[in-house]
DNA sequence: CCTACCGATCGGTAGG
DNA sequence: CCTACCGATCGGTAGG
């Protein structure tokens, strides 16, 4: 019993780190589903088969399990979109490469299993008190940067009609909208998958090559 | 004292509609800025000058405050797109009439004074427990089934390149989406104003005349 | 990480 | 619509 415990607790004094990732992605699930306010330490402990107090053992309180959800979903969005917008498609035309992040941002920041940590941020902003969101907005800001870049590209070639700036907020929005409508297991037979929905996203707001 | 509170209970039984109208309309604001799970019927109460038992004479539970305030947005908002779409452009160019629906949306929808109750929906649809969705759902397919008329003939005039109902989903998206980052009073001095968001919208999503 | 617990708060109700 | 209240639940903690 007792070595149980200790097996879970580093020597270093620092709790371990497998359970705390554990912790992340159960907790990313959970207010995704319920919302920060609609989820209780109790789900978050029995989610982890953990018991009602143990959970801040690895946070010291709610507020910070919320931001490390955001701080991980940002961490690995911001790794693959780098991977495929500075190293894959470095060399590809503007359009390609954009369409590469429309995909990548579908799939591996909104839909694909275990994608819950931006959906918590795009639901759950609010609830994060300010002085956590200094070093959220440092990531995001990084991450914007990479679409910023491709859409002013895009720009200068004439395939973009709108303001620069205002179409990456407008583009991401269409985008992360989807995590309110779209369902991987459809009920309706009108089932879209992400290839197709990322195509008609490009369609949509690149204008025609002229 | 006792004369007080009969004034305000009507000989019907039924509870007085002005105190009804402005409960949903304070809740309508806590629950955008706090969420639905982040807001106590304390804070309703409170909001409207009355003691915390009081909401629930006019209302059974707290989630029927929410599809209250669902209900009311929709109703609203279908009221004035109708008068934009089918009345006032009826006769215009398709590009114009969408123009309308696009300001519209950002205007009295989302932004306006007073407009929290469709960014309630936006926000807090999971809370709404499935027995109170089905109502608001024919609501909602009405005020789509407008927005769907005139994007199904921009698509037929080639100005838009998307599948029509993908392209509702995202263009009410990337609309839908500036209510986590238009601010009317902004802090930078980037400000745009709702008429150069609506146009840039636009510009964005049609392809240009051939 | 568990046990055992605390103080605060919450949605909701009875009775007037 | 208020007063007075209840039972349940919640975030968090002490001590091991």
């Amino acid at each position: 019993m007792a070595a149980t415990h200790l097996r879970n607790t580093p020597a270093s004094g620092a709790p371990d780190n497998n359970r705390r990732a554990d912790l992340v992605r159960a907790v990313a699930q959970l207010f995704r589903e319920k919302g920060f306010a609609g989820t209780t330490i109790r789900d978050v402990a029995s989610a982890v088969g953990m018991r009602s107090g143990s959970p801040f053992y690895h946070f010291t309180n709610k507020h910070e399990l919320l931001m490390a959800v955001m701080e991980e979903g940002l961490q690995l969005g911001l790794e693959r979109t780098r991977a495929v917008a500075v190293v894959d498609a470095k060399g590809l035309a503007p359009t390609e490469r954009f369409r590469r992040l429309v995909r990548t941002h579908y799939g591996s920041i909104l839909h694909d299993a275990g994608s819950d940590f931006i959906p918590v941020m795009l639901y759950d902003w609010r609830s994060l008190p300010v002085r956590y969101k200094r070093r959220t907005i440092e990531l995001k800001d990084r991450y914007d940067a990479i679409w910023q870049a491709t859409l002013d590209e895009l720009h200068r070639e004439g395939r973009l009609a709108a303001d620069a700036r205002l179409a990456r907020l407008m583009i991401l929005g269409a985008i992360n909208f989807s995590a309110t409508w779209y369902r991987s297991k459809p009920r309706t037979a009108r089932r879209v998958d992400l290839d197709a929905l990322a195509d008609e996203t490009v369609a949509l707001v690149l204008q025609r090559d002229a």
